[in-house]
DNA sequence: AGCACGCCGACT
DNA sequence: GTCGGCGTGCTC
């Protein structure tokens, strides 16, 4: 008998021959060159023409659940994963060893111990209407918007109780998993031994054990997890939520991409189960797909009314302070007075992102990526925030040996310097991924959260979910920084980002509440407007039509090629000859070749090419005649 | 992804 | 004259 496989790593399938019968998802291990690797049966085929080897052993008598075969291939066809490298993506780590079993909640709870009382779960009118919404929407991919605080758990939670009932297994992918989450927690709360949970910080057996656990059981479970946990082998799949939807990493970065929404769609179409996509800030892509195909469910009510913010949209020009408008340094005061707090949110480490020479004007560059040093002036240091490369600041510079070495531009620890100068008794805390491990936002969260810190400074760490009764003001210091980089998506970002600041602010009763937006530029973008307004759909609707006109994602399929090499020259002979090639194809639409942003690196010159096409066909034909050289992301969330 | 084959630079 | 760099190519 012969078996198309997939073995793991960078391979395309392979046939074997099999004395035994075998089933399709069945993991074996077969001889590849020199060595053995784990493989995925894919199907029984005849036998081929050429000689072929024979499958070693069988690692596990159980198949993969058909649905994962079929991702397999799915990752295949719509993302041009080389088959093994999907294979990789479901398979643990190290599958074809042996692991000592440890004492694991999971291993405890055996298959016949299952709650025999499920509790209610509570729903006001709202989430009622939008649970028989979802129920009625056609497809199996549907959008459920909603703010924070409209309370979405409770229907992600309704739901996947249902499926329970069912004997029908949930999973819940989150964005990154704090076990402190209380999504988390309100999951364990109602299914107590039945959650698994997926995180970073497990190591490669305990993810063996898990999937050796969930692959040999039949009872209904709950797995929470990252986008990977939708590869969990679960043999009676149910239901998929995607909570925040909107998140970044719900797309691999790294070979093989993915989509972890396109991927779950196709689980759920494959499937015939519904897949929930839950966010206030979706996606344009999705949005404007899930209205296409009336499976837009809104959830507008809140559970908890809060506090209309005041919002005020500033320029910082004119004001006594370089970096604070008069407006928010007068608020900050008030909330010392009152023992408010403040959140001061800027997306910018470090003190100065620029270090120039006065007389010649020579850039401080990082020797590995070629990009900006940051300055860090607590560590009188330059840092690549690329490639973490650091050196202490030269008095002279390196070039011409002036010793005018200058600093421009700004980032959080600049500004919690400023802070603390002009507040000197406030308790100012910068939050961002330059905190010691002391001093992060985890470790000090009890204080942060009793109103004892007066002042929060930070990055995108402080945007996203935090909860804080004694905040009352928000202040966003450079609300377009990011918003004119050519990327399409880059608005979008922005939005989503200051959407997500504003609402940190009218958490808890306090008789105050405001925004303070400043601008450096380009106070007239529309986008912030609709983002004090809270205004998602008028957001959406400006994205979208500016994706219409610019031929943009979700009205064409993109593909980013990029080829690395040694000299610019090569790096230019290849990308001509690749447009050529290209331009010739009518279905496709070629961008001119440019320097990636990371242009240099001490790998060589990067460039790159975007393809759009309508057809997504062709685009998948067209980087598969590509040169060899030129990495290809399908579905780039950015082209930076 | 591994692992081998193969063709050009700096060492005894 | 060899050791070894990693570019290129193959794995049923």
């Amino acid at each position: 008998m012969f078996y198309e496989v997939a073995p793991t790593g960078k391979v395309e399938k392979l046939i074997y021959g099999s004395d035994d019968p075998l089933l399709p998802g069945q993991i074996v291990l077969v001889p590849l060159g020199k060595r053995k690797t784990p493989a995925v049966i894919i199907k029984k085929v005849a036998q081929p023409n050429f000689p072929c080897k024979k499958i070693l052993q069988v690692l596990y008598a159980k198949p993969l659940p058909t649905h994962l075969v079929k991702t397999i291939d799915f990752l295949h066809t719509y993302y041009l994963a080389a088959s093994g490298a999907a294979a990789s993506l479901i398979l643990p780590i190290g599958v074809e060893r042996k692991r000592r079993k440890t004492e694991q909640m999971f291993g405890k709870s055996t298959e016949t111990e299952q709650p025999t009382k499920f509790p209610e779960i509570p729903l006001n009118t709202a989430q009622k209407n939008a649970l028989k919404a979802l129920q009625k929407a056609p497809g199996a991919t549907k959008l459920l918007f909603g703010v924070t605080g409209s309370g979405k758990t409770n229907i992600y939670l309704k739901m996947a109780l249902d499926a329970f009932k069912q004997q029908k297994s949930t999973i819940l992918l989150v964005p990154e998993i704090a076990l402190t989450s209380q999504l988390v927690r309100v999951f364990q709360e109602v299914f107590g031994q039945n959650v698994v949970l997926i995180h970073s910080k497990q190591t490669e057996a305990e993810r063996h054990l898990i999937f050796d656990y969930l692959l040999n059981s039949n009872s209904p479970k709950i797995v929470i997890g990252p986008r990977s946990a939708l590869f969990a082998p679960l043999n009676n799949l149910g239901l998929i939520v995607i909570d925040e939807e909107h998140e970044s990493s719900y797309y691999q970065d790294n070979s093989p991409h993915y989509s972890a929404i396109r991927v779950a769609s196709f689980l759920a179409k494959t499937l015939n189960i519904p897949l929930i996509l839950g966010s206030a800030t979706p996606k344009v892509e999705d949005y404007y797909l899930a209205s296409q195909h009336f499976s837009l469910v809104q959830l507008t009510k809140k559970a908890l009314p809060a506090a209309k913010p005041e919002i005020w949209l500033l320029g910082v020009g004119g004001n006594k302070n370089r970096y604070f408008s008069d407006k928010l340094l007068d608020s900050i005061s008030d909330n010392l007075a009152k023992g408010y707090q403040t959140l001061i949110f800027h997306n910018r480490r470090g003190s100065s992102p620029l270090t120039i020479c006065e007389r010649c004007g020579e850039e401080m560059l990082c020797p590995n990526c070629y990009l900006p040093l940051t300055l860090h002036a607590d560590r009188y240091e330059l840092v690549c925030h690329t490639c973490n490369h650091h050196e202490k600041v030269p008095t002279n510079c390196p070039k011409c040996s002036a010793p005018g070495i200058i600093h421009k531009g700004f980032g959080t620890k600049l500004l919690e310097n400023e802070l603390n100068r002009l507040f000197p008794k406030a308790v100012v805390r910068r939050f961002d991924r330059d905190n010691k491990k002391g001093e992060s936002l985890d470790a000090l969260y009890d204080e942060v959260k009793s109103g004892k810190t007066d002042i929060l400074i930070g990055t995108q760490t402080i945007a996203k979910g935090l909860d804080l009764p004694k905040l009352a003001t928000v202040g966003v210091v450079q609300a377009d920084a990011g918003i004119n980089l050519p990327d399409f998506s880059a608005e979008e970002r922005t939005f989503e980002l200051l959407t997500q600041v504003i609402g940190r602010v009218g958490r808890g009763h306090l008789d105050k509440a405001e925004v303070i937006i400043q601008t450096f530029n380009s106070r007239e973008n529309p986008l912030l407007e609709y983002a004090m307004k809270g205004d998602y759909f008028a957001a959406a609707n400006y994205l979208l039509e500016k994706r219409r006109k610019a031929s943009f994602p979700p009205f064409s399929f993109v593909a980013k090629l990029e080829i690395t090499l040694k000299t610019e020259k090569t790096v230019l002979t290849k990308v001509r000859a690749a447009v050529n090639t290209l331009i010739k194809n009518k279905d496709l639409l070629v961008s001119p070749p440019m320097p990636s942003f990371h242009e240099r690196t001490n790998k060589g010159y990067t460039w790159q090419i975007i393809l759009r096409s309508k057809s997504r066909k062709a685009l998948l034909e067209a980087c598969q005649n590509l040169d060899p050289n030129f990495k290809i992301t399908l579905d780039p969330p950015s082209l930076l």
